[in-house]
DNA sequence: ATCATCCTAAAACAAGTGTCATAAATTATC
DNA sequence: GATAATTTATGACACTTGTTTTAGGATGAT
């Protein structure tokens, strides 16, 4: 389908991997391009490096066993990369700063996007997110994971003076804006807007900070949460 | 593809229309739900109540052609709307007023999600966003929208204390954060968060006049243009 | 070594895909 | 009403899709 581009060695750092994890780069990474929908079997599985055309069904079952497969993949680096930073924010006893505790859920995801030399973690997941149509965001409808929940707790406690329903909606308002910063993000340091990343990284969590904690009327604001 | 049910009057209110306008509504639909690579052309033409499943090629040529024309579609209707608000904002002397410009950008797009008893608006945007890429977003690859253009041009003069790109940044990041809310808003007042949405829309509008016009640094805030 | 387990390869199939060509029907134009 | 233009309905085509089946290879345990 056009685009035959030669692309020898395509992502190279994917290669020698184990099989089943070259699939679930691969399939990231059509899926982040051409959307849930936009890639087959096929496809993914020469993209691997498999002649076998049958490899997902083998491996994950389905289209939908694969995506699941990525989701928890990214999911479980975030867990381990979450627990090592509450615990650094708790011996800081930085555990009550908002700041830090936003850094905590939204950090780790610019790990993601530049490891595996993939950079389509933060597209796949904004395609992911608008394909499950989760009826409830955080609803990670197979294991919990403990740290980002923790996590969310504590963000919630921070700012307790929202409405619950409030609160909700501006973490998920705010975990969307920064994974739409991470979709512009491919790695290297220039950015489609003229602006270094880490400075657009930097104003965005200021922003995000700043909205998060806004409460809902203006003019009673305690500051002191901020 | 399972999904069965009858389903008989799909969308009543999509019948006795133009061939070519129910294709588009039909469209929209799909590509809401399943992604702009999730429907087939076939699918798309039994939707829109036409035996002919050529019809897609017929009218708009490709799938890539239609998508176009959904998009196009909607933003004429915006044009429009725009239009009237403009005209009246500037009677009443409110062109400078940040909230009501971005009400002009905003809320038009509330109106189309709730049109055609279709509400998928926000979500085809959505998948039509993530899909197309656009090197710069306000990057409209066929008409330009006037109205738009000159709503988009008076927010920025409303925050020209930013760089030009954060200012940029921030528009996308509220345009995002905007049309989802609106992928939650089914036209009924019921929210997925227990709230309703006109409360939903309130703290909405109000957290991103806040965080459009939030300064680069905290401490200078030129509070006269909030 | 033998065996079992896991993974990869390849072939085959029915169903669905986009697309083109052509016929029927509808609508507009004179 | 006759004629042209536009739209809708079918039929057909090569190709791709997901999936199953069967065979071959690798790896590890005993």
């Amino acid at each position: 389908m056009a685009n035959i581009i030669v692309e020898t060695a395509e992502t190279p750092s994917i290669d020698n991997l184990d099989g089943k994890i070259r699939l679930i780069l691969a399939g990231e990474q059509l899926f982040a391009k051409n959307g849930i929908n936009g890639a087959s079997m096929r496809e993914i599985a020469t993209k691997a490096g498999q002649g076998n055309h049958a490899a997902v069904q083998y491996h994950f079952g389905s289209r939908e066993g694969l995506v699941r497969a990525i989701f928890d993949y990214r999911m479980d680096q975030m867990e381990t990369a979450r627990g090592a930073m509450l615990d650094n924010a708790q011996t800081h006893g930085r555990l009550k700063d908002a700041r830090t505790i936003l850094e905590i859920i939204l950090l780790p995801q610019l790990d993601l996007q530049d490891a595996d030399g993939n950079h389509s973690y933060a597209s796949f997941l904004s395609q992911y997110l608008l394909q499950s149509r989760s009826p409830e965001f955080g609803d990670f409808s197979g294991s919990e994971p403990p740290n980002l929940t923790r996590a969310l707790h504590l963000m919630r406690e921070r700012i307790d003076y929202l409405p619950p329903f409030v609160a909700q909606r501006r973490l998920i308002s705010v975990s969307l804006m920064f994974l739409n910063i991470l979709m512009r993000h491919h790695g290297t340091d220039e950015s489609a807007f003229g602006e270094t990343f880490s400075e657009a990284l930097e104003d965005t969590m200021e922003q995000i900070v700043e909205g998060m904690c806004m409460p809902l009327r203006l003019a009673s604001a305690p500051s002191e949460n901020l």
